[in-house]
DNA sequence: TGAATTTTTTGATGTAGATCAAAATCAGTT
DNA sequence: AACTGATTTTGATCTACATCAAAAAATTCA
C-alpha cells in the first residue's frame, strides 16, 4: 500500500470474503493496492479511458454513469464495503463507456488490471477468487436485466430501495430516476402515491 | 463422455477456447460430459429445480425464459457452439427461475455443477477458465441491461437482429417481441416501418 | 440571515407502446 | 387440395410515462 498509515487493507478484506489467500499474496496486493482521497464530484474514471481497476469504498459513495443522447444515465451506484470496477475494462481490456464519479468526500482502495492480472499469474489460486466476484457479478446483472425487463417504473423504484435502503438519504432524486429509467418528474408523482 | 460414438466433446472445444487444459482435465471433463438428444418443445430445466449445468448445443436453439404475471418473458436464446447455464443454480447453488426450453429438435453436451466443482478442486487451472467465462458473461449482461435502461422498442429490436441475425428464421415473432420486453402486435408495427 | 442555487413538486399536454378484437396468412397433417 | 391450428397483421382505443413550463421547497454560502 502506498500509505503505510492505512492499516488493514479494505480491499484485502474483501476479496478474503470469496476465498483463501495465502500470506504472501496478501502481502504482493498490499504492496500494489492504492489508497485515493477524492472530493465531492471529482471523477476516478471518465469514458474513453481504460485505466481499469477493482476497488473498495472505505468511505463515501460513487455513481457510475453513461452519456445516451446528450443525456447522462445512472448505470449503478457504488457504497462501502463492497467490490467494484467497470466491467469492460477489467474483463475485456476495452475502453469504459463509463464514469465514475464520487458523490461525497470519499476515501477508497484500488488495485490496477495490470497488477491485478500480475497477481493472477503469480498466484493461481487468486482465479479462483477472481471467479467468484465475476459469479456474483452476473447475479446481480442477470436481476437488474430483469428488473428492467419486466417490471414498472414504481416496482422498480420498490425494487431499488429495498436493495439499497440507505440510497434515498444520500443521492438525489434526479439520479435515482436517471438509474430507474424514468424522469425526475414521474419519480416524484410515484413517491406521492 | 456417456455415449462412446460422439468423438470430439465440443464442450471441451469451447472451454478451451478461455484458456488452457490439460491433457487430463480433458479426459475427466470428457469421462463426466453427458449428451442428450431432444425432442421441439422438451424442456432441460424447468424453474424451481437447481439440476445446474454448463452446457453447449451442438445443434439445435433453446430459449431461456421465466414467468411474470401469469405470462412468459423470454430472457435469452441460445445457438450452436455457445457455452450456457443458468447464472443462479450454477454460481448460487440456488434454484432457478428460469425455464430452458428446446425450440428445434436439439443435441446438447452438458457437464453438470456437481461435477464441475469437483474439477475445479482437482484442476485448479479451471479457475481460470470459469473466471473468464464468468467475466464474458458479464460484458454480456451489462449489454443486455443497457440496452433495457435506455434504448426503445426499435432500437432494441434493432441491437438484437445485429447481435444474432439468424435468429428471425428460426424463432417466431411472439417470442422475439417478450424478449424485447413489447408484445407481438407492436412488433408486428415496428417491422412495417 | 437572506440571496443564489439546486432540488423537488405540480400542472397541462403529448406519445410510445399496451390492450382488445378480429382478420389474414402460414404450416402441418391427412 | 383442404382442413386445422398456429402465427402474424391490422384497426380502434387506452394508459404509463415523457415533455415542457413554472412554482415551491430545500440547500448552500457570503
Amino acid at each position: 500500500m502506498t500509505d503505510q498509515a492505512h492499516i488493514g487493507n479494505p480491499l484485502i478484506q474483501q476479496l478474503s470474503k470469496y476465498g483463501y489467500l495465502s500470506d504472501e499474496a496478501v502481502k504482493e496486493i498490499d504492496r500494489r493496492t492504492n489508497y485515493f482521497l477524492k472530493k465531492k464530484n471529482e471523477h476516478f474514471l471518465k469514458e474513453g479511458q481504460n485505466l481499469s481497476s477493482y476497488f473498495v469504498i472505505a468511505k463515501g459513495i460513487i455513481r457510475v454513469y453513461f452519456r445516451r443522447n446528450e443525456k447522462e444515465v445512472n448505470a449503478w451506484f457504488g457504497e462501502e464495503n463492497q467490490i467494484f470496477g467497470s466491467i469492460l475494462p477489467i474483463y475485456a481490456n476495452k475502453p469504459s463507456f463509463e464514469n465514475i464519479q464520487f458523490l461525497e468526500d470519499s476515501e477508497i482502495y484500488a488495485i490496477s488490471s495490470d497488477d491485478l492480472n500480475e497477481l493472477y499469474r503469480l498466484y493461481p489460486e487468486l482465479n479462483l477468487i477472481g471467479r467468484k466476484i465475476a459469479e456474483e457479478v452476473c447475479i446481480i446483472l442477470e436481476e437488474r436485466a430483469v428488473s428492467l425487463h419486466t417490471e414498472s417504473a414504481t416496482e422498480r423504484y420498490e425494487t431499488l430501495i429495498k436493495q439499497q435502503p440507505n440510497l434515498l438519504n444520500r443521492i438525489n432524486l434526479g439520479h435515482i430516476a436517471s438509474y430507474l429509467g424514468i424522469t425526475q418528474e414521474t419519480l416524484s408523482r410515484i413517491r406521492k402515491l
